[in-house]
DNA sequence: ACCTTGACGGACCTGTATGTCTACTATAGG
DNA sequence: CCTATAGTAGACATACAGGTCCGTCAAGGT
């Protein structure tokens, strides 16, 4: 598993917010059946969001989530950070106590290069490319994975 | 958290024996010294290693454990492959059952990508870039992450 | 006003990853 | 042959992410 599944539950409800067309907010059984979260456990995933500015949410008859913002500045790092999966500022996984830049342990640079690799794909993808018509993966990248 | 607990054991685990200078075998006691792993927990990790023969076990006096290969030729896709964390094979995290190149969900590029990012990561890290006096990161992976 | 809808928030349960302990087996050395 | 050493294997314990449930509160509709 390479993201938490509560990272995974909170991309894709992010992405049914992103498509739901309209002005009304989508409520919860919507996201769920859409999104595939078990039910009970979509309010767990979305007041994450809520706190994090990114969803905002509306009670009562007519209620339910929309997104706070526009989608093509909503990016998934910020999702994930909204989610307990932090990127930044993870310590090395190599380094036993002290171990920065200033005093890199030998396997330091790996660990950056990993970091950065992540956080340039979070940091680079929103929301916006969100559509059912989205162009297909190059075929550089289809090919590339085994 | 990026990777699990059991991974990051397993990376350094084998950065510590990559770095081990001698023939004689390292004990299992000294690996939960130096790669801080908990001792008990020690024979767990690597008994993972050893059926993926990354790693030789030795029993007895005198036993320990020692690298299967020379450290450039072994990948750290190999190592996290060993210990559960699958980054190749994994299903989409946006496909709701049927989601393949062919039919690709409308977030499916974006989750290519990230397994190539990891994938390409992984498959490129080898042992071999372990050593107390490994050049610093570029500035620029220095300066990227916030 | 009252009722229905639907998010909020906390209590609580559950399953999996992690961690601990112990009896067993293999090897080397005296 | 006996003993100390050291990995093996599996039972058992624990913590935490994941998941369920329910009472509360807010907003419309009648």
């Amino acid at each position: 598993m390479l993201l938490t599944q509560t990272a995974e539950y909170a991309l894709r409800a992010m992405a049914c917010l992103a498509c739901h067309e309209g002005d009304d907010p989508m409520r919860s059984k919507e996201l769920a059946d859409n999104a595939n979260i078990p039910a009970h456990y979509v309010s767990k995933v979305m007041r994450r969001l809520v706190v994090a500015k990114l969803v905002h949410s509306k009670r009562g008859h007519g209620g339910g989530f929309s997104l706070a913002k526009a989608p093509e500045d909503i990016t998934f790092l910020q999702i994930l950070n909204a989610t307990d999966l932090f990127i930044e500022g993870e310590r090395c996984a190599f380094g036993l106590g002290n171990c920065d830049h200033q005093n890199p342990c030998p396997l330091h640079n790996a660990w950056t290069e990993l970091k950065l690799c992540m956080w340039t794909w979070a940091n680079q993808t929103t929301l916006a490319g969100y559509s059912p018509d989205a162009p297909e993966a190059p075929e550089a990248i289809k090919n590339a994975l085994p």
